[in-house]
RNA sequence: GCCCGGGUGGCGGAAUGGUAGACGCAGAGGUCUCAAACACCUCCGGUGCAAGCCGUGCGGGUUCGAGUCCCGCCCCGGGCACCA
């Protein structure tokens, strides 16, 4: 944990700022604490394999939980120790990478290492280092942005496979008890982090492969092909020459198991889910300590367990800690005197299965069986793609979990059918300064914008910030409502759908809003004015505009595509308007128009389909299928390429043959005065689509 | 640093490897009007009198043909397990 030594509170990783605490300004250390977990871990296999059957989650998705998840094949390889130090006669390393093992040229080892702490117990220059290496924040970044230190401990290790070597073993901060086993050997020639530490500290770097027919000189950079590219290995003690990196490490696992130098694993990236948090906020944690019976689950009967009312934040750290009503209570098992766990739940817990909570609100118990029988999965679930990994994944495993705990079907063990992830609304920030130097944010309704900068209404000089996403302690925040009240509802969801496809960010502005509206009146005044009379012979090109319509619309609407089904609707309206179709077939095409508007402006739409003549409200009217003989176009516009340069367009039957179609081209003028007589090299003809004369 | 996205006119954006810029906004010109508003029409990537040339973040490559595929970069955003 990131734990503030003056403000004596347990800080997120958001709360530490370039390793110091956001309100002490004090350097935050690294500190261990007991805390609970949800072993997500045995899960790991099976929410990997899973991701497969997930056809409608985007695919990004599925790769960066793939990627946490981070399955691996590797090995465990024991480097014995020259003399046993504190108890320790060996190291156990964890590598991914088995056939590299011919360079490596040292071992490091976690300062949280079993082996370090004895060390650091011992020599209070190691303490020192340790201490040095947990002022690091926890957080992945920041541990990988660290710059990479090391202390030499003084001690050797054994190559497991060329004894005659010894292996100095350093402490390095970046080396993680959390992953592998704490310890690893390093190899500087492939893998980069390794060569940076070696040159650093001057260490040896020994070619464990070459690219095939070269004899790779390191300097700087790693030499790191692909896993699946061929190499040329060095002396590999396998006996391998040329191979990929995949098959040499297999090579390499079963070799060294063969000689009892190692052990194959397959590993997960993916840890524990720590949900302990030592805040009130958060689902408190039903267990009691007891002097004599330990840690005791509450009874029952006495769930939930809720969080006491009275409480004060007028001093750092957990107010459930000095709430002794609350704390203090009997042991469920013996009944003595005993105190609540006043760490609370991770408030993802919360969001892991509220889903599956909506189904039955009301019940007693979490869910209901046939409210959730009936609810389950999510058909849709919509949501921003900050949450791809930690909250989708978490739903995932809770969703396993109740399960087995029974209360949630099998059917429900992938809780969301299909997944959106939409994009973030961003706005420019407005902030003014306290007299401290703090910023003080503003909303951009009470700023007025020019060209130059910004200013609040009383004329007072505001700094105009990044645009980042809408967020309340910003107050960057636009409230549709404003739009609504001064455009009405239809305006407002139309304007909102037709620009930005819903997965990309969007910066907000309300310019526009207008125009919209008068496209709106438009349709309105379209619908109101058809005359009676008209031309029945262009009746067929507006019912085909209108099936067109349907079938672009629907299929913008089904692919979450808004933006395009809008500028589908804007194309249809702009064919009805010049269209001089029969009364009769324009009332026809009008309907469709409101039909295929509903979704987006649904008040318009009764209106409009009411005057055209519609039966029953178009919220209950069936939606619109088009007629694939109406999509069907009878000639196409090629257009002839000359070298992969457009240079003129044929108009042809939609199925001439290509013999055909190439004589038309052949005749075409442009081409006859490309070509001055001689005969192209090469004719392409795509049936429908273009035409290429390559001289 | 690592994983995942994205980058196309003045702007939002469109484009199964096949006419880059659909559709909309903004802008320019015009018709109507005493005038304006509304509405309607035309133009609208850059450059050039024109033919043409250039153009989808940058540099290479594959292909008859690349915004789209491949390799190497740059920039922006999301995530990195305690922001949720």
């Amino acid at each position: 944990m990131n734990w503030d030594p003056v403000d004596m509170t347990v800080l997120a990783n958001e709360q530490v700022i370039d390793g110091k605490g956001w309100r002490s300004g004090a350097e935050v250390e690294r500190r261990e604490l007991t805390q609970w977990f949800f072993r997500i871990s045995d899960f790991s296999e099976e929410l990997l394999d899973a991701l497969d059957g997930l056809k409608d989650w985007p695919e990004k998705v599925r790769l960066m939980q793939a990627n946490w998840i981070g399955k691996s094949r590797g090995i465990e390889v024991p480097f014995h120790l020259t003399a046993p130090v504190h108890g320790h006669d060996s190291l156990i390393c964890y590598s991914t990478r088995p056939d590299t093992l011919r360079g490596a040229t040292f071992l490091a080892i976690s300062a949280d290492h079993p082996l370090a702490r004895a060390l650091a117990d011992a020599d209070p220059k190691v303490a020192a280092f340790a201490a040095e290496c947990r002022k690091v924040g926890t957080s992945e970044e920041a541990l990988e942005k660290a710059e990479k230190l090391g202390m030499d401990t003084g001690l050797f290790a054994r190559h497991p496979i060329y004894p005659e070597k010894k292996l100095p073993v350093w402490i390095g901060n970046f080396v993680l008890m959390e992953y592998g086993t704490g310890a690893l050997y390093g190899c500087p020639s492939h893998d980069q982090r390794d060569l940076d530490f070696a040159r650093k500290y001057d260490l040896p770097v020994i070619n464990a492969f070459n690219m095939p027919g070269e004899v790779n000189q390191i300097g700087t950079e790693a030499l790191i092909p692909a896993k699946d590219v061929t190499v040329d290995y060095v002396d590999h003690f396998t006996g391998i020459k040329l191979a990929t990196g995949y098959e040499a490490i297999e090579a390499s696992i079963d070799w060294m198991e063969a000689r009892g130098l190692g052990t194959g694993q397959t590993r997960y990236r993916l840890r524990d889910w720590g949900v302990s948090r030592q805040r009130y906020w958060g689902c408190p944690i039903p267990v009691v300590h007891c002097a004599t019976c330990g840690v005791v689950a509450e009874k029952k009967a006495n769930l939930p367990v809720e969080l006491p009312y009275d409480v004060s934040f007028d001093q750092p750290g957990n107010p459930l800690d000095r709430h002794p009503t609350w704390r203090d209570v009997p042991c469920p098992n013996c009944g003595a005197p005993a105190k609540r766990e006043t760490d609370t739940m991770d408030t993802f817990v919360d969001s892991s299965w509220y889903f599956a909570r909506f189904t039955a609100p009301h019940a007693k118990t979490p869910t209901d069986k046939a409210e959730v029988d009936y609810w389950m999965n999510v058909d849709q679930y919509i949501g921003g793609i900050e949450h791809a990994i930690l909250h989708l994944l978490y739903s995932r495993f809770f969703a396993r979990a109740m399960n087995i705990s029974g209360h949630l079907p099998k059917k429900a063990v992938e809780p969301f059918n299909a997944l959106f992830t939409q994009g973030m609304v961003t706005h420019e920030t407005y902030a003014t300064r306290s007299k401290d130097g703090r910023p003080v944010w503003h909303t951009p309704d009470d700023v007025i914008r020019t060209s130059e900068g910004a200013t609040l209404k009383d004329g007072t000089q505001v700094e105009i910030g990044p645009v980042i996403k809408m967020s309340k302690s910003k107050k960057n925040v636009v409230d549709p409502m404003d739009i609504i009240a001064r455009y009405g509802a239809d305006t407002a969801r139309w304007f909102v759908m037709s620009d930005s496809p819903p997965e990309r960010d969007v910066e907000w502005t309300a310019a526009g809003a207008d125009a919209t509206q008068k496209h709106l009146a438009r349709v309105w005044r379209l619908a109101s004015e058809i005359a009676e009379g008209g031309d029945p012979a262009q009746d067929e090109a507006l019912l085909k505009a209108a099936h067109r319509a349907i079938a672009d619309v629907t299929a913008g609407i089904e692919g979450f595509a808004f933006n395009k089904a809008v500028a589908k609707l804007y194309e249809f309206t702009n064919a009805f308007a010049k269209s001089g179709a029969s009364a009769a077939t324009k009332r026809a095409a009008m309907r469709i128009l409101a039909q295929l508007m509903s979704p987006m402006v649904p008040h318009l739409a009764e209106e409009v389909w009411r005057i055209a003549g519609g039966e029953g409200l178009v919220a209950s009217a069936p939606w619109p299928k088009a007629d694939p003989a109406m999509l069907a176009e009878d000639t196409v516009t090629l257009p002839i390429q000359i070298n992969g340069k457009r240079r003129a367009e044929i108009s042809v039957p939609k199925d001439m043959p290509a013999a055909e179609v190439e004589k038309i081209v052949l005749a075409d003028e442009a081409v006859a005065k490309a070509l001055a007589g001689a005969t192209p090299k090469k004719l392409i003809v795509v049936p429908g689509r273009i035409v290429n004369v390559v001289l």
